[in-house]
DNA sequence: CGATAGATTGATACTGCTCAATATGGGTGG
DNA sequence: CCACCCATATTGAGCAGTATCAATCTATCG
C-alpha cells in the first residue's frame, strides 16, 4: 500500500465519519473494501447517461461535475464536485445511470466496486447511514438547485453558484470562503445557472465592478464574501453542515 | 384498527414492496409502526422550512408538493406528490426542514415517529434499501427539474411537467396516462416551471390549440400522449421505473 | 510562434415578465 | 334559489432580461 492508497481510506472515512459517527468496527469494514486509486484528465467523463455502471468513486483530488442533457443538446449541469464527495452513489441501486459525470480539472479518484459497498451498507447500520445522509444532502442541493435556476435572475444565480462552491469548499476544509481561485470556465458556471456563457461573463463583469468579486485571467475569487450572501440571498441551511 | 389504517399499512407497504424486495420480517416490522391518519384541507402545511420535524408522513389521497422560496418571497415547486409518496423522508436525519411540503387538494396521510421508522431501518436492510432507493429517485427527480427549469423553453417545461406527472401517476398504478384531470392550479404549475401564470396559461392555451391537451373548466387533461412526450423531450429513464 | 480554448465586447432579437383589466365558475349566506 | 364573493383563469399592451450571432482579444501550451 502506497500513500496514495492510504489518502484514499483517509477521503472515504473522513467523508462518512462526517456525516455519522462510525465505530471502530465501521472504519474496519471500509477499510477492508477493495479499490483502485485513478487519474483523469480534464473533461475526461467518469460515467455517461445511460450507461451501467457496477463501482462508484470518491473524488480525492480536482474537481468534477454531473450534468444532463436535453433531446436537442442543451447541456445542464446539475451538481460540482469536490475532492472527499462520493460521486456516483445513485449506482448502488440503480444499473442505468441518469446523467454524465466528468471532471473539470485533472482529477484523482478510487473506484469501489458497487456489489462490495453494497454489502458492507447492509451489514454496518452506521454505514448505510452515512450513505443515506449523504444521498439526503444531495436531495437537499438539488433542491436549492431548482429553486436558483427557477427564481433567482442571473445576478442572484451566479452569486448563489459562487456562495455554494465556497461553502461547500470551506465545510469540507479546503480553505476560506474568502478569497479562492475558482477551477471552473464561464461555460461551465452557465451550464449550471442556466445562463449562456455570454451573459454570464457579463454578470461577473458586474459583480467584480461592485467589488464583490476579483478576476484575474480565467479564474475568480470571491472578494466580500458578506455582500456576495447578501446578493445570493444565500443561506447554508440546505448544506446541512456537510460538505 | 379502522379500514383507515389498514389503507395506511396497505400503501406504505406496496411502496416500500415496488421499491425492493421486502421479507415477511420486513413487513412485519412496518405492520408494527406506530402511527396517526389524519387528513388536511386544501392549501394546508404539512412541514415548514426551519422547522423542526419529529414525524414523517405518507399521502394517503389528495395531492401535495414540495416547494422553498427565495429571500424576497419568490416560491418555486420542487415536487409534486401522488398518493403513496414518502413526504418528508429527510426528517429522519435531518433535524431542520430545509422546504415546505403544502397540500394541493384535501388529502389524507399517515404521520410515523422518525424514531420508529429509523429503528426499523436500523434492523431492516431491506426496509433502509427501499427507503434509500425512495430518496435516490428522489434525487434523481430534481436533477431532471433542475435541467427542465434550466434548459427548456416554457413550451417544453410545461409538457415535461405535464409528463412526468402523467408518467408518475401511471406507475403508481392511479389511472392511464393518456387522459385525467390535473388537481393542480396554473399557478402551482408556473411555480413548478419557473414561469409566470401569465405565460403558463398562454402556453396551456397553444398546447391546446395544437391539440395535445384538452381543457375543461380549471382542469386539464393530457389528450394526446405520443405528441406531448416529444414536445416535452420526455424520457421517463431518471423516474427509475417508480412511483 | 502558431494553435486553441476561453474570455470579452457589441448589436440586435425575442422569450417571457409586468401590470392591469376582465371573465368565469364554484361555493356560500341569506 | 339567487346574488355575491373569491380564487382562478384569460386577455392585452408594453417592457426587460437574456439569448443570439459575430467579432475580437488573451492567455496558455506544445
Amino acid at each position: 500500500m502506497n500513500s496514495n492508497d492510504d489518502d484514499a481510506f483517509e477521503a472515504m472515512i473522513r467523508k462518512l465519519d462526517r456525516l455519522t459517527t462510525l465505530d471502530e468496527e465501521d472504519r474496519k469494514a471500509i477499510a477492508a473494501l477493495p479499490f483502485i486509486v485513478r487519474t483523469a484528465a480534464a473533461g475526461e467523463y467518469l460515467m455517461r447517461e445511460r450507461q451501467r455502471e457496477t463501482s462508484c468513486c470518491v473524488l480525492l483530488s480536482g474537481y468534477a461535475c454531473r450534468h444532463k442533457t436535453t433531446v436537442d443538446g442543451r447541456r445542464q449541469i446539475v451538481s460540482f464536485h469536490i475532492p472527499g464527495d462520493i460521486l456516483d452513489l445513485q449506482q448502488l441501486l440503480f444499473a442505468i445511470a441518469d446523467h454524465n459525470v466528468q471532471t473539470i480539472t485533472e482529477a484523482s479518484y478510487v473506484i469501489v466496486p458497487c456489489e462490495d459497498l453494497k454489502r458492507v451498507a447492509a451489514t454496518r447500520p452506521n454505514v448505510a447511514e452515512a450513505l443515506w445522509r449523504d444521498t439526503l444532502i444531495d436531495a437537499s442541493v438539488f433542491r436549492e438547485w431548482v429553486l436558483n435556476v427557477g427564481r433567482r435572475d442571473a445576478r442572484a444565480r451566479v452569486a448563489h453558484m459562487l456562495c455554494e462552491f465556497a461553502s461547500r469548499r470551506e465545510h469540507a476544509e479546503l480553505g476560506t470562503p474568502e478569497r479562492f481561485e475558482l477551477p471552473m470556465t464561464q461555460e461551465h458556471i452557465a451550464d449550471a445557472t442556466g445562463l449562456t456563457t455570454v451573459h454570464v461573463n457579463r454578470t461577473l463583469a458586474s459583480l467584480a465592478a461592485e467589488g464583490m468579486i476579483e478576476r484575474r485571467g480565467g479564474g475568480v475569487e470571491i472578494a466580500d464574501w458578506q455582500e456576495m450572501r447578501r446578493a445570493a440571498g444565500f443561506d447554508p441551511t440546505y448544506l446541512h453542515a456537510a460538505a
